[in-house]
DNA sequence: TGTACATCAGTGAACGCGCGTTCACTGATGTAC
DNA sequence: TGTACATCAGTGAACGCGCGTTCACTGATGTAC
């Protein structure tokens, strides 16, 4: 990785790192193909070698969130309780935004639409498909009240919102939600 | 209201509802100063008559909304049942951004700063007065486990994320969320 | 090991665009006589 | 009722800006000999 290198490296990634950078740092509405450009020490036209639009960058940097999200909550399957597994997932949710926020900011829904990109769908409708296994799994524990589209959908919301305007406050906001809510599917609220 | 009139009669509320279509149709990122104006059939520079930015336009549009859902919500009130009081609110919230989509967008977090008016701020502080009520009365009738700036802010997003995203959806996920939740605060699910 | 060359990643200048905002202006309105 | 005038709401041209995107270019890199 030589300092002074004209060849980069690798600037694909480095863009959308630098993307990443820029939309924590400026927030999502400020986030510019030129920014992210310069945040990477590199001219605006650099980014045309790597992607084809502005539009195709973001996808990227989207597809990246949701394959890491899907990641950090795929363990929370491996829990036996449907309602700690909830629990958990929210707790890897959680964990995914305060650590990769910019990424939160990419997969804000409007911003890049979901089939931009080929992988990009894949990469969401994968970490989509964890969620609703788990409410699946949810809803046939609580005697199936709901159908588990509209668990995950208010799962989903809970997530979203309140990670985001719990920033400022303890992180516990939504696992008190959920504990709430769970209890409302008639589901014990476990350990502890 | 002459058809053909130099001076407008009320442009500045034209610009308003004008600055509503332009967000309902086009959607908030792409709302423009210029835009509004061209709707309300005017020149640019003629906001500035009016409002003192676009920011101050952009304010006067999230004021008249919260002021509106203040009054839609504020029925809620006389329901006596704490519980079915917080359906009544999510019913009225979901038809204020079915009606009113414009003013829900201009009202989405991070578009103009609470504070950009002091007319904002104080209609911002009487909507949500509303809403804490009607939630320091579910806390004491649930036995009071959770502070009500807690329950109050989790049922704000999931009115916010679900009435968003139902758009397509029918309309009553809201409802069965809320339900749910209740149900989990140990409040019966009301009548029905 | 050393030289010649093809590749192609990144440059920098340029483009057209729409934005928010300003300014001197103009002409419809309402008022005073 | 009719005229003269001050007001001021809206015009239209202009500004500087940053955007996304294009293009001919250049020069570091890796390869072939």
């Amino acid at each position: 990785m030589p300092k002074t290198a004209y060849h980069h490296g690798d600037l694909r990634q480095a863009l959308v790192d630098a993307a990443l950078d820029v939309m924590m740092r400026d927030g999502l509405p400020d986030f510019t193909l030129a920014r992210a450009a310069k945040a990477a020490g590199v001219t605006p036209a650099a980014v045309y070698r790597h992607f084809t639009d502005r539009r195709d960058l973001l996808a990227e940097v989207a597809r990246q969130g949701h394959e890491r999200l899907a990641f950090l909550t795929s363990h929370a399957e491996n829990t036996a309780d449907p309602a700690t597994a909830i629990l958990d997932y929210a707790g890897a949710f959680s964990d995914f935004v305060r650590s990769f926020p910019g990424h939160f900011c990419a997969m804000s829904p409007g911003i890049v639409p979901t089939d931009q990109t080929a992988l990009l769908a894949d990469a969401v409708a994968r970490s989509d498909a964890i969620l609703m296994r788990l409410c699946v799994r949810l809803g046939e524990a609580s005697g199936a009240e709901l159908p588990p589209e509209d668990i995950a959908r208010h799962i989903q919301v809970l997530c979203r919102g309140l990670v985001q305007s719990a920033c400022n406050t303890q992180g516990d906001t939504l696992r008190s939600a959920l504990a709430v809510y769970l209890r409302g599917l008639g589901l014990s609220p476990p350990i502890r």
